[in-house]
Order: structure tokens, then C-alpha cells, then sequence
DNA sequence: CAGTATCCGGCCGGATACTG
DNA sequence: CAGTATCCGGCCGGATACTG
């Protein structure tokens, strides 16, 4: 509620919002939570739910994941062997999360495009 | 509330989320958007208030949040000319939601903290 | 299948110099 | 003051080849 408070500390490069900030400005992060969302999954899976990514930034995206206790990897051995991943609570409440922000772009959308088409038609002659 | 309606636009590379998203994931959009809570700034103080920021990324990240329609860009002309930038009711509204986030971030900090101690301290041996 | 290892072009962001 | 214009190194993310 203190605005200050907050200022104070997210003026910060290590202040706490940091990471969570930088995690959901990722192009995968967003769409493997919600992949992950209608249960485990294994990597091929996801690479077929989630159109465009490639194996690489799959993987990588789901370290990151991981390292942050959103995501648990399960191996499951045996003569197939199969990898699970799925959301921990915490990445569940982070799926809650995402759904505030997703709500908000969606509520404002209309002002958003109204302001980019003014911004394109040319609000910056006069700034000019 | 249902979670395939969104699953379905989220997954797209242009649905409404996305632009936000990015935003959120800037490096200064939220020091600016924050700093910018306490009424209109000059760009020379902007950069004094947010330490770190280059002249270059202060200009571009007011160019971004101006075309999104979250601040607003006043030329004040006479003998000393300034201009003056300050939070829409868009960049208000902004800001509250960012204030959700970052009260998420520090709820959870022990917990992200936590995850990533024990994934550097080899949770991922057994993966292995 | 579920990865790791490379190569490599493009963009992002900092430093520096210049302008109305 | 409030910018624009360049240069330029580093990282990010895609493509490709290889492995247990």
C-alpha cells in the first residue's frame, strides 16, 4: 500500500520482483505453465501443445522452471523410460498469477490499440 | 475462469497478453512506471531517481510506455523548454497491477528461494 | 524419447559524440 | 536540458548434428 516502500526496493536490480518479472517477460515461460495446467506432461507433449517452440528453448524453459520450484521433473525408469514435468503448488499459484495479468490485458485492450494507433498516426508530430 | 478459453489465445504468439507481457519483463518499464507514481518528472530526474538507467534506455523506455498509452509526454515551450512525462489512467491502472505482482514475488520469496538453493545444491544429481 | 553440444545471425543495451 | 546518431560487444534463440 506504502508506495515508497515499494519504490525504494524495486529501484533495486535485486529487489524481489526481479526475477518473477523477468520470468514472465519470457516468450516460453507463459505458455508451458499453462500447458502444464491440465496435468503432467512429457517433453514431447509439450513440444506438440505448444506450437513454435523449438527443443532447445523447451528445455531450457523448463530448467528455469525448475530452478525456480514451479515445475517438478520426474524420470519414471523402465524399458521405456519417460520424463514427467509438472506444476508444483507454487506453480499453480503462479498459474493464478498469469491469470490476473491475462484478465487486465484483456479488460484494457481497447485502450491499449486505441493509444498504439494514435501513437502510429502521428501523436508525435506536435512532440516533434 | 476456464482455463482452456485461455490456453487456446495464450498459446498464439499474438494474443492480447503477449505485448504485456514483454513489457513486464523489461528491464525499466516498472522503475519508470514506479518512479512516475509520484506525480509528473523531467527526464533528468527520472534518471537520478533510477540509478543505473542510460540516457539512451530512459528515452526508449518512455517512447515504449508512451506508445502503449501508459504516459503521457508534455512539451512545455518558453526560454527554458522542459518536458514533462506523467502516468495516464492507464499507467494507474498499470501500476496497481504491477503492485499484485510484486506482492506475489515477496509472499513467495521464501519459497523461490528455497527451490533454488536446493536445485544449486544438486537437486538435479538424481535427474542426472 | 529426451536430451547435450555447436555454430551463428540478430537484437539489446551500454558508451560516446553530437544537436536544437 | 532532452534528446538523436553510431559503434560495438554480448547474449538469446533458432538450426543442426549427435548421444544414452
Amino acid at each position: 500500500m506504502n508506495g515508497d516502500s515499494v519504490q525504494v526496493h524495486v529501484l533495486r536490480d535485486d529487489h524481489p520482483g526481479r526475477r518473477l518479472f523477468s520470468l514472465l517477460g519470457n516468450r516460453w515461460v507463459c505458455p508451458v505453465i499453462l500447458a502444464l495446467e491440465g496435468g503432467p506432461r512429457r517433453h514431447s507433449e509439450l513440444r506438440m501443445m505448444i506450437g513454435g517452440v523449438s527443443q532447445k528453448m523447451l528445455t531450457q524453459t523448463l530448467r528455469l522452471l525448475e530452478e525456480d520450484g514451479l515445475v517438478a521433473r520426474t524420470i519414471i525408469a523402465g524399458p521405456r523410460r519417460r520424463v514427467d514435468y509438472e506444476l508444483t503448488p507454487l506453480g499453480v499459484s503462479f498459474g493464478e498469477l498469469h491469470a490476473v495479468i491475462y484478465r487486465w490485458a484483456v479488460r484494457h485492450e481497447p485502450e491499449l490499440a486505441r493509444a498504439r494507433a494514435a501513437y502510429a498516426a502521428g501523436a508525435r508530430k506536435e512532440a516533434k
